[in-house]
DNA sequence: AATCAATAATTGATATATCAACTAATATTT
DNA sequence: AAATATTAGTTGATATATCAATTATTGATT
């Protein structure tokens, strides 16, 4: 049986996983109580003010389920407003708090600098190619 | 505000996601009723016969408690033994049952096959490259 | 218009992640 | 040897992931 930390996908694991870490720490350190996940969904409304929850889930890869219980907390917290959707009662129609488009660009701020750290010593050739690859995974896993 | 999915980390974490959930699918199209990361845990003893918790988290990269409780699913679907380490009574000893050592060894075959099938039409220069990359970001992370 | 199908979101159950607090056992210091 | 520090693991609280079942609403079919 070959070793775990042998094959690409488990350098893969742990660079996701300490990235994520990195980030996350860094948030937290600069006194924002919000996780990346959190921030992620605020930051999709912001840039689509129409979008749905459904779409959302999508851009962020998590269930629709995760995606209702995430926003809860996001109201809770008062960085989301959610209303019924007027041409479509089903919809629900997301808006930031004032307090939500702040820290969305404080944090937005924050995450810039994480993958600057990332990424340093890293150049941009090298960064397009991994990029290619990891969607040459992404379609091979979609077979 | 950059878009979210025009960044290298964005990628990496579809990539990711993408890959688990396409393991995990196969896994249970087998008729295999384990997760991926409790295989992995077995893979870790397997592999390390004398290994404490604590070395598996660092494995597998996660907290000691998801560890302790991921152990104890693996106990109760009788994958594992957990005992009291002969010389140092705060270590637990754990061991393969039978059932263990066969999943073990049937999902690694799957795991093998999902990786081939992830790493398709990418040469091995290619990975290796990857590889440091990736290596390069988590020692990053790690300043 | 009534029926059926599709869609958006929620809820329940269970597994996992993470942090902090804790217990028990061992190692180190004085 | 007693006091203290360190280590291995567990437990509680809360957030999240995932699947399946469900509700409410809208769209399509006849």
């Amino acid at each position: 049986m070959e070793k775990l930390n042998d094959t690409l996908l488990y350098t893969l694991d742990k660079c996701f996983r300490t990235y994520n870490q990195f980030s996350q720490r860094n948030v937290r350190k600069a006194g924002y109580d919000i996780t990346i996940d959190q921030w992620l969904i605020l930051k999709s409304v912001a840039e689509n003010p129409s979008i749905t929850q459904n779409d959302i889930s999508k851009i962020v890869f998590k269930d629709n389920a995760s995606i209702t219980r995430i926003i809860q907390l996001l109201v809770n917290a008062g960085y989301l407003n959610r209303a019924v959707h007027a041409l479509d009662r089903r919809r629900v129609n997301l808006t930031l708090t004032e307090s939500g488009k702040k820290i969305t660009i404080d944090v937005n701020e924050i995450a810039k600098q994480n993958r600057a750290a990332a990424l340093k010593n890293i150049d941009t050739e090298q960064v397009a190619q991994m990029k290619t690859l990891l969607q040459q995974i992404i379609s091979n896993c979609h077979v």
